[in-house]
DNA sequence: GTAGCTGCAAACGTTTTGCTGGTTG
DNA sequence: CAACCAGCAAAACGTTTGCAGCTAC
């Protein structure tokens, strides 16, 4: 599949920073840009892994004393529609958002034993899952698999 | 549909039934069987897919009227913790529980602006995700897939 | 100027907890 | 009979919403 390209929109255009995104897709959506949302961005962009709603408003507000907690609800579920921020939620009930940069997706597979774990990218069930999608009229926007087993190596043991 | 046999690790022994394993549980751990629990485990067993612990709840009350739903909340993380069932949550801040002790499993296809979520079992994927671990020596056990997009509703709108 | 945003606080729905009496082992 | 559990109701939790004033476009 050569470069990652999700689709053939972007030719000559270097790739797009997440402020780049977020700034189209608030002209396109009739929305502002204001220095909460900025500094929301940033904050959360600086991010590793997930982050709570609650703990980035932490964070948020000791740069900015002044924020709201509602606003960081609210921006957290604008980056969520614009696609620069995924919600994972482990099963604690607590919604959690990681960073997407759009860039490499990839499947895990994964070693119940050692936790030994592969990145995977399978064209054949990609193309299945958008097929699938299709049968029940959904459009596909994201998807997340995790296979389990067990390695060679802890198979032999 | 014959016995399923996840792995030849049982030779002589029957396959524990999900009573079973919860007997087991309660033994090991100075834990009660009480008629609320057995109810809400057979309510529980019966199901197919996910259930929030409310709809669960509402099943065993129109079985047992008295019964609290503090029972059934504790009765569930009771099972989580045993085995019996799997903690899943989709990024809308209830937590669902799925039977865990089937060999039977489903992926999802999840809508990501209302939640509507649809049950698929897709042979082509699963047989795919079988070689892909072939490929890399594993010895695949289970896996999980959610897939995420827009149900044919929410894309109109 | 106006649509959209913010912060606040109150409201919301889900889940947990404290308590008293009842049941299991 | 000693844990342990049940039901109830209230509290706690994360999240959303209504509103009045403010700000970006």
């Amino acid at each position: 599949m050569g470069t990652q390209n999700k689709s053939a929109t972007s030719q000559t255009k270097a790739a797009k920073t997440p402020f780049d995104v977020f700034a189209d897709y608030v002209a396109q959506n009739r929305l502002k840009v204001t220095p909460q949302r900025r500094l929301i961005l940033d904050t959360f962009l600086q991010e590793t892994g997930h982050v709570s709603a609650e703990e980035l408003y932490d964070k948020v507000k000791r740069l900015d004393p002044a924020i709201g907690q509602a606003t960081v609800y609210r921006t957290l579920k604008l980056f969520s529609g614009c696609g620069l921020a995924e919600a994972v939620s482990f099963a604690d009930g607590i919604a959690r958002y990681e960073p997407n940069f759009e860039a490499e997706h990839h499947d895990h597979l994964i070693c119940q034993a050692c936790g030994m774990t592969i990145e995977i990218v399978d064209p054949i069930i990609e193309k299945r899952q958008e097929e699938l999608a299709a049968k029940y009229g959904y459009t596909l926007a994201r998807h997340r698999m995790d296979l389990y087993g067990l390695c060679p190596e802890c198979r032999k043991a």
